[in-house]
DNA sequence: CTCCGTGCAAATACTTTGCAAAGCG
DNA sequence: CGCTTTGCAAAGTATTTGCACGGAG
């Protein structure tokens, strides 16, 4: 059932690129990020390449912020704030999620949980300095 | 600084649209749910009474879901979970995060931290037992 | 040789916006 | 009357997709 894939150099890039950074980018800054070096890359080749990384759970979508979604090559679970201010993705090396708690969930309502995502919003340190 | 708010039928009906359910409904769901009642009701018109709402904090928005923003007429922080097989949005009525350990983090990071939404993903119990 | 991966451009799918007309206070 | 709200349609934005060709196995 399983798809095969061949080797593909921009598809290792578009990885790495998303690795390289703890911006969490957008599709558009992965592209604008790796179109130097690969000058005939097209938008819609990171778009697909991400859609596939997804779904194979090598990177995980932080959801959509300010209408682009947003990327994370680090796949273990932390939370992550959201800045009102300049729209910048922070990573809070935090552990608010009780595992127990949430297997008792399931239980409870007899649902499968798969993950769980803790977003913050506020003002990030940058811009909290810069506002007072 | 503040404007002025003049009454009106329509955007009252889009906010008791929004409350009357917990279904954490898109623009286009209110849109089609008031058409009937407001023939000449606008799919705009629900977009901007949508992003005015929650801006004044009345109603909260729980993200994208499948390209489609929802929102929701309970702003008591509760917890979300949406079912990657049917796409739907429900309440978990279960408090998970700690004010003090939040407080803590904000001091401790130099931040302001507004609102702390947890998200959980998985299969509801409705699609759950379809599958099994 | 047979599929997979990609560029390119067109197509989607939501959401936002400009403008003139209608409504509230 | 002055400012707000709205319908309508056009514009915008991010993302997806069809197709033909180059590339990996």
């Amino acid at each position: 059932m399983e798809k095969r894939r061949n080797y593909s150099r921009k598809r290792e890039a578009i990885l790495n690129a998303v690795r390289s950074t703890t911006s969490h980018p957008t599709a558009d800054w992965i592209y604008e990020k790796l179109k130097p070096e690969y000058p005939d890359l097209s938008l819609g080749t990171v778009y697909r390449n991400l859609a596939q990384f997804k779904e194979d759970g090598t990177i995980i979508s932080i959801g959509v912020v300010n209408g682009q979604e947003r990327f994370d090559g680090n796949v273990k679970p932390h939370t992550h704030f959201v800045c009102s201010e300049c729209g910048c993705v922070l990573d809070v090396p935090e552990e608010f999620i009780n595992p127990d708690r949430m297997a008792q969930i399931e239980k409870e309502y007899h649902m499968r949980i798969d993950s769980a995502d803790l977003l913050l919003r506020g003002i990030c340190p940058d811009c909290f300095k810069k506002i007072r």
